[in-house]
RNA sequence: GGGGCCGUAGUCUAGCCUGGCUAGGAUGCGGGGCUUGGGCCCCCGUGAUCCCGGGUUCAAAUCCCGGCGGCCCCA
């Protein structure tokens, strides 16, 4: 009756083929046959997901102030063009709209790539004065980026589609430096409340976004050891503002640019959330983010009196359950035997199920069984409302600290390029080295050991007494590296 | 940026090297029977412009060229 113990063997070794096989096997996302490079389709199951963690994301925003807008999709080129680092940034994957019908166009126009002109140019067009600021917009939108390098699944799309860009301006460096912090904040809250385990570094100048000061961005490792950034956040100071022509008045009277900050998540959110709770049966889903939370399976077996009452029993729960605000699922397939339905919703990741038979239409004991460990209970029905709402609380705790555990034991921090080569070895996770902060040092790292810097350590963090293992000169602080998506 | 492998029902796959028969199997799907405490079994049926375009040939899933798409490795 016990073959129930959880695998991760497939998950672990074979990471990429794991994921695509769960996604279409949970139905949540179709990628592949999609006649277009780089997109694929949310399905229904995985488009609940993806909405409960919009509604998540939407909520942490607007607690803040940050109010929701939504942008044209086209950018004129004449647009995209006014900041001279962005569009250098960009302008080997943008996608061109050059034609209305058969007339070719006068000005070319991009599928956005992501909206700090279109935003920009409106805010100087609607903000006049400090009074007006701090001002925090957001976004939840595609965007497209001609990709050349291999599209994956959620990962690496040419249409995101699932791209939550926040705009926000204000009167002063020092606000905007704040507001770096804030977004810091609420991708912690956010990555926190899915159990999405993150480390946050600063990137290094030549991998800084487009036409920012500086780029703050979280990231994770995938099972397969390579690193994932799931969130950034930048500080873009006065660069748009003054590519724009764009001032406000200040409290003094005088006229200034003024500072900008933007900071995005995107569909890889969800993407991790699969990858680092899943597991050899599927996914694991945080109970507050599943679309079913319980599911109850009957169990038909005897005579047909006795099937009607294992039935009306599954029902009479389901109800129960629902009434205390649980989202519940009756599997009354008669096609199905009870297996292949335990397989069925392992795979989509509901966090509960409850078997309902004979025996606990008898003895009114009920057997529970939680997806995250797959470990059984007997629970007296009239206690199983507030026994699951407890397991509910027991497996969000446990997978956020299993996937903590497994980024943690990720994470090597040495201070020789001897003991960084034994770890490229391996080539699992992230390497942490002293460094003197010159990027002739990190480049000779970077080629040595096949992997691409991911920056400082955030917040700064001193190594103190150390030398750079490159150069020898004293150590400023701390860099990561890693293998990455 | 460079190299390699691959594309056959919804899905997985055999056949391709060595051109020729009704493109075979599994799974799925529909129907029927039997069953139901960890992916039951049996019968019948259904489903493929063999990725697209061009070429070679009496004849192309198979050989050649181009495109599109997927995967892997190296820089």
């Amino acid at each position: 009756m016990v073959l129930t113990a959880i695998t991760r063997d497939r998950w672990r070794s074979n990471f990429s083929e794991w994921f695509d096989w769960v996604i279409e096997e949970a139905e949540v996302y179709d990628y592949g046959r999609y006649p277009v490079k780089g997109m694929g389709v949310w399905m229904p199951y995985g488009f609940q997901i993806r909405r409960r963690v919009l509604e998540l994301i939407r909520e942490l925003h607007d607690r803040r102030g940050h109010e929701e807008v939504l942008f044209p999709l086209l950018i004129p080129e004449t647009l995209l063009r006014k900041e001279s680092e962005h569009i250098r940034g960009f302008e080997d994957e943008v996608y061109w709209v050059t034609h209305g019908g058969l007339e070719p166009l006068d000005v070319k126009l991009a599928l956005r790539p992501t909206s700090e002109t279109n935003i920009t140019y409106y805010e100087s067009l609607w903000i006049k004065s400090y009074k007006q600021l701090p001002k925090k917009y957001y976004q939840i939108v595609s965007v497209f980026r001609y990709e050349t390098k291999a599209t994956r699944a959620m990962i690496r799309l040419r249409e995101v589609t699932t791209f939550k860009e926040a705009h926000t301006i204000h009167d002063s460096f020092e606000d905007s430096e704040r507001q770096v912090l804030e977004a810091i904040e609420i991708y912690r809250e956010l990555f926190d409340n899915l159990g999405i385990p993150y480390v946050i570094s600063r990137r290094p100048e030549w991998d800084k976004f487009a036409g920012a000061l500086y780029t703050i961005a979280f990231d994770t490792v995938m099972p397969d050891g390579r690193v994932l950034q799931i969130g950034t956040a930048h500080n873009l100071g006065q660069n748009f503002t003054r590519a724009f022509d764009f001032k406000i008045q200040l409290q003094d009277g005088s006229l200034d640019y003024p500072w900008q900050t933007s900071y995005g998540v995107s569909d890889r959110v969800i993407a991790t959330i699969i990858a680092v709770h899943g597991d050899d049966r599927g996914l694991v889903l945080p109970p507050h983010i599943a679309p079913i939370q319980v599911v109850v399976i009957p169990i038909p077996v005897g005579s047909e009196e006795e099937k009607r009452l294992v039935l009306e029993e599954a029902r009479s729960i389901s109800r129960v359950l629902e009434e205390r605000g649980f989202r519940v699922r009756v599997d009354e397939r008669e096609e199905l035997r009870p297996g292949a339905k335990y397989y069925y919703w392992e795979a989509r990741g509901v966090p509960v199920r409850v078997d309902v038979g004979l025996e606990e239409v008898k003895t009114g004991v009920l057997t529970v069984v939680r997806r995250d460990t797959l470990d059984r209970y007997k629970v007296a029905g009239e206690e199983l409302p507030s026994f699951i709402a407890k397991l509910f609380n027991d497996i969000t705790v446990n997978i956020k600290r299993r996937a903590w555990d497994y980024l943690l034991s990720s994470i090597r921090r040495v201070t020789s390029m001897d003991e960084a080569r034994e770890w490229a070895g391996e080539k699992r996770g992230i390497l942490e080295m002293p460094w003197c902060s010159r990027e002739e040092c990190a480049r000779r790292v970077e080629e040595e050991l096949e992997v691409k810097t991911l920056g400082v350590v955030w917040p700064f963090e001193e190594a103190r007494g150390l030398a750079c293992p490159i150069c020898g000169r004293p150590a400023v602080t701390w860099v990561r590296y890693a293998k990455t998506y």
